[in-house]
DNA sequence: GGCTCAAGTTTTGTATACAATAGTGAGGCT
DNA sequence: AGCCTCACTATTGTATACAAAACTTGAGCC
């Protein structure tokens, strides 16, 4: 998608405008609209977004945080760069706090949590039905989190997400082929399973299978979006 | 310390004014002179410190994203309070991220890590013996990032050191007494002596072990905190 | 041809003016 | 008295003006 189609920040009421600025543009790097290296010239942006540039400037220091945004002091500001090791060590991070979580949701983790992430499992085995794969990328995210939240612990769930964030861009723009797909499913039924099961090693063991078999793809994607870039 | 006290902000040659104006917040809220759910009326501060409110507010949202700073929309920044719950989930993930950390230093880390993890273990002891807390305080911390830093992911040093900003200013205001000191002395031997065996077991378990005592400090220094505030 | 340097241009950084929202308090009403 | 209203003030949100830094370009020179 190329620069020029960049729609104008819709404010939503009772939003402040670098909140709905910050969202749009987040959206905008998370989808691929924006490619990484991409200047983010303000006064460009400013007339394509349709606001002026204190939102926007303060939009780009948010997402910097994020780390969606690189600031070079005085030469202002690009789309961050997608780093493959960056990305595997993000993986790797969350895999960290993944297995932790799991290992807390097999003791903690009530029958509620387990129905949820059961019919989290069952709606995206509609979505890949419907061949669905926006639909099922929400679900597959949402069981993610709802494992993480079943620690009980809001920072463990914030930091997992943050570092989610940084990695969705390159997911989202993986475009898995369906033996992977059906890789994954299955993945996902053995992780649950041993979730219902209550058994903290084969949690452990699944979600790092899981994790692994992740990294292959997303190796795999970014190196075919690296190429692509040349 | 009163807010009537708060310098101006000095602006070191090539930095951005925003740069300096966040740190020199960030160190107000660290080491208290900005107090918790203090209000940071952006008038007031700008006289304060000295620069316009451009820079302030540009500060202030880098400060949120470190969780040291709380946006209310339309109704100004606030320090942000300090949780005693929210202290204790993030140092449960500073453990988890640490644990790994630890396992993967057995492995990986180099005699010339090890050597400097030693060094700093020496350096901290001449900090006892002088009582200096503020030099024995950042040598800790040099500590505990040099054994992440083993784990040889940037991304796993870089969460670690944001959560660690986070309770930063707890444990900074948190003034230990002698018996507490030596113990920690003590379980940073420990942890040392398991690193130089690389042995994995006993890296974790002492690890888990100072952990749970630095919890217990910071929980207590935590309450009486709160207790003063009333 | 390629390099250097300086004037001009563009772009970012900072300050400030203007707009909109939230807080405040006096006055009137029940 | 207590509460509501409404105007006024204070404060934040946004736009824009001004300053400073970085980039561009082209003339002059080797």
């Amino acid at each position: 998608m190329p620069l020029h189609t960049i729609a104008p920040v819709e404010s939503e009421a009772g939003n402040t405008l670098q909140e709905d600025t910050t969202r749009h543009l987040r959206d905008l790097i998370i989808t691929g609209a924006l490619v990484p290296g991409m200047r983010l010239n303000e006064r460009e942006l400013t007339e394509k977004l349709g606001v002026s540039r204190t939102p926007l400037r303060e939009a780009t220091r948010r997402l910097a945080s994020e780390g969606l945004v690189e600031l070079l002091p005085h030469r202002g500001a690009i789309v961050a760069h997608i780093d493959q090791t960056r990305v595997r060590e993000t993986l790797q991070v969350m895999g960290v706090l993944e297995a932790h979580a799991g290992e807390l949701a097999c003791v903690q983790a009530t029958e509620a949590d387990l129905n949820e992430i059961r019919a989290l499992h069952y709606e995206m085995l509609a979505d890949r039905a419907r061949e669905d794969h926006q639909s099922y990328f929400a679900r597959n995210q949402a069981i993610h989190f709802k494992i993480i939240d079943c620690a009980g612990n809001a920072v463990l769930s914030q930091s997992y997400r943050a570092l989610n964030d940084q990695v969705r861009r390159v997911r989202y723009q993986a475009n898995v082929n369906r033996e992977r797909w059906d890789q994954a499913i299955a993945e996902h039924e053995e992780i649950l399973a041993a979730l219902l099961a209550r058994d903290v090693t084969r949690v452990k063991a699944q979600l790092a299978h899981h994790l692994a078999n992740k990294m292959g793809v997303v190796a795999k994607s970014l190196a075919a979006l690296q190429a692509a870039a040349e």
